[in-house]
DNA sequence: ACCTGAACACCGTTCAAGT
DNA sequence: ACCTGAACACCGTTCAAGT
């Protein structure tokens, strides 16, 4: 550990080598628990020898997002745009789900970067190379929104219910009795879920399907509003063209 | 300002007037600026003061999402699932319009509230009561995802672009030479966006209508897996049905 | 028993003093 | 000119001392 200290320190500080640092060290602790304090400890140096290499705290979290961004792999050739596209969102999937702090940090980021323009600008070229009009890749893009980067907000991130097994029977009953009664529909759906899947509550859903599930449903409207030639645009008169 | 201060500090401090002054300095400062100790100022107690009625400030958290939930109107009566779902969206959406915060508190929460469960039985209601599966019911709800709060992460928040229009003229060709050079898609679609929009780069996209294009692609989707009556459970041999 | 000021263990970042 | 320790202005929360 040390050892490692004294060896980081003898390498001379970079930025790519703090972004590193940061990725490795958000993967460890949590984007939380990511300072620049700590990071600077986790590299050898004092905390403002990091300001050397990102203007500030808000720099190196867009830096971080572009390390993850580099992960995607680039879209497949030749195989038509719904594949394409499909392959790109799934492989957005694999290299966000990765980091688990690479969604939240993606989503608060105001200030775009390069690495994300150019992301989203190729992501728009496969349905355009796949002979969708400019109109309907704009609405497009905005249907995909987050799913673009292949995630969408799980409302049960972590179920609170992690510790459900762990509480006495009659606790559980008592919970579900609760349930039952105030929230009947959530208990319907949430065990009819498990039923082929984990324990009576929580683990039932398998976030991998459910993702496909809403994602195939987008891709098969688009196919059909292309098929139908569909567009936003207004005709001369103002009324909607459709 | 001061007797302000004078009559808030008369009044006996309880958990409502903590949320409610909460969300009312959220709403004047955002959310990242509200802390325990401004909230304790402006309500011209100490800060440790709060803690008598919020935990910490997690749960103060928890409780001004509860407080936004509850601005959300119920669900109309026999108006059909589709157009019932519709409408509590939307007015979801207005209600979380209303508190800019109230999306990345909502996000970032991961114990969820009775407040925000209630919502989502409620939500799981209208399609229940609309004849759909639990099983496509279930599938359905994780589709919606965030959208069911009336968002979806909207990818150019507060385009950086604002300051574009106080750039000089030749930074604006300069950047628009390099947009068109190594972004030429986002060019093409940004553009063609703001056509009958706004000005050339930004301020182009009608979020509100985005968002109902996106819903009701996923809408008209559920209602034809509805109608073919579809599901995602398993037959016995293990193969899926359809 | 209740209330609260001081203190603790952190932040991100500035700035001036040291080399 | 470069580097960095101390300092500033904050956090959320604990805790003991005061009433």
């Amino acid at each position: 550990m040390t050892q490692q200290v004294e060896a980081a320190r003898r390498v001379p500080l970079s930025r790519d080598r703090v972004l590193a640092a940061a990725v490795e060290l958000a993967d460890e602790v949590g984007i939380e628990a990511l300072s620049m304090r700590r990071l600077a400890q986790e590299l050898g140096v004092v905390p403002m020898a990091l300001y050397k290499h990102v203007a500030n705290k808000e720099e190196l979290l867009n830096g971080m997002v572009d390390a993850i961004v580099a992960e995607i792999d680039p879209a497949v050739r030749d195989a038509g745009w719904k594949r394409t596209v499909r392959l790109r969102v799934l492989s957005a999937r694999r290299a966000l789900l990765q980091h688990r702090w690479a969604r939240r940090v993606l989503e608060s980021r105001t200030n775009t970067t390069p690495a994300v323009l150019g992301y989203m600008d190729s992501f728009m070229g496969m349905f355009l190379a796949g002979g969708f009009s400019v109109n309907l890749t704009h609405h497009v893009m905005h249907a995909l929104g987050s799913r673009m980067w292949g995630f969408t907000q799980e409302l049960f991130d972590d179920p609170a219910n992690e510790n459900f097994s762990d509480m006495a029977p009659e606790a559980q009953a008592a919970m579900f009795r609760e349930m039952a009664e105030r929230y009947p529909n959530i208990l319907k759906v949430a065990t009819a879920a498990s039923h082929d899947g984990g324990s009576v509550v929580g683990q039932g859903c398998d976030d991998q399907f459910e993702f496909e599930f809403a994602l195939d449903l987008l891709l098969d409207g688009f196919e059909r509003l292309h098929e139908q030639g569909w567009t936003s645009e207004k005709r001369a008169d103002g009324a909607p063209r459709e």
